[in-house]
DNA sequence: ATATAAAATTAGATAAGACTAATTTTGTGT
DNA sequence: ACACAAAATTAGTCTTATCTAATTTTATAT
């Protein structure tokens, strides 16, 4: 079907495409993949003339409905494979983006919707990201933060929006998971700093960029 | 750490490495992969250098200790998967072989350990075949095939050797899988052919060749 | 022992996907 | 509008792994 660089290419620009008013140019492109934006070029003509996107100079690189949808099957098996490696091999958060990104690319028609099954279901993948339904519908995705909050609000962890594994690690040595409890206390006015109580325990501060990669319910 | 083509290469040595006096050749291996002699001359010098193999003109290819114990590992992780893929994603028999072979090839330190756990420490994979362990020791294979049984003889299927798809999905017409329960009624002389009751019901006939591809208990 | 067949090997080509270096196009500030 | 920087593109190279075709080596049968 596709070529492992193909899958990563789809897969990159429709995460770029997530970005409102973001316009998804080689660079870019280039910049998400770790790689250079000349082969970057090769690739979008590559795609261009499998049909699978568009390219306007103007208006950057878009998916056709073609592209978007397989795009979509390959977040959604990444993200069913998150869930896979946390619930049931027992990964920690930080672990599982890696081996995510080899196991979203196993191609077998009913592969997905079996794990899926087997998961049961589930809407969000340990990051808080949607999972993609069968169908290439998406969940909606969370976007309320910690430091949207007002100062006694409480609230329930829903996700994370950074993936990076300072963040993740950083979230652990907190005791902070999807599903915490935490209480915004205070708000500082300096410099938006944060004073949360985590599962009702002692105060602590963490910064506003912190609180900005927290998504709550 | 290897490439695809590297690590099918290996698994590939290994599996004709355990028919027993059998002269690994270019050829056989190119048999194996479906793939053209001159391609595998080349490989065997990049995996001799790497020393992987040992290749001598006289006796063949050989799997060095290093390349034994990572092409058992390669083993390992395939009947893993097979077993995950028929235990928990209910998959058929016949179709988690080729899913297992992109899965395999998945490398990460723990995976394979997490993914025995998961699962129970299985023994053997769907087929029978003994899975490795974790430290590269392999359980002892099944030996004893159905056109072994004298007439009379009970007995309990454990496994099978062949895994086309032409096979089990004859198995599966005839309702056998491991665990069922055959006693071999008659051996017809002209061409032991065998006559047997599958888990006590009327009886059947099969060949010579199918008895000598189910492995008994 | 020698002809013939089979197997192994070499040489050279190809395709995918990445790179670097050079060049062209585009965008921005004054 | 011009200079300069940034981005995009082209040209050419490299690596991996494959292939075909040609050649050499090995094995086999008479």
């Amino acid at each position: 079907m596709y070529t492992l660089s193909e899958e990563n290419y789809l897969k990159s620009i429709y995460r770029l495409s997530q970005q409102p008013n973001f316009k998804i140019t080689p660079t870019a492109i280039a910049e998400s993949l770790k790689n250079n934006p000349a082969s970057v070029v090769d690739m979008i003509r590559k795609l261009t003339d499998k049909q699978l996107i568009e390219y306007d100079k103007k208006k950057g690189v878009k998916l056709t409905p073609v592209g978007l949808k397989d795009a979509v099957l390959i977040v959604r098996r990444h993200r069913l494979w998150e869930v896979f490696l946390l619930e049931k091999l027992g990964y920690h958060w930080d672990e599982i983006h890696d081996i995510a990104e080899e196991l979203e690319h196993i191609s077998d028609a009913s592969l997905a919707d079996r794990l899926d099954k087997f998961l049961g279901f589930p809407e969000y993948d340990p990051h808080g990201d949607p999972i993609p339904k069968a169908n290439g519908k998406v969940p909606k995705p969370y976007s309320v933060t910690l430091a949207d909050l007002k100062t006694g609000d409480t609230c329930r962890v829903a996700a994370v929006k950074d993936t990076s594994s300072s963040f993740l690690q950083y979230l652990q040595k907190l005791d902070i998971g999807i599903g915490t409890n935490i209480k915004l206390l205070e708000k500082i006015p300096y410099d938006n700093s944060l004073v949360i109580s985590i599962s009702g325990k002692e105060s602590t501060t963490v910064s506003q960029k912190f609180g900005e990669n927290i998504l709550v319910d």
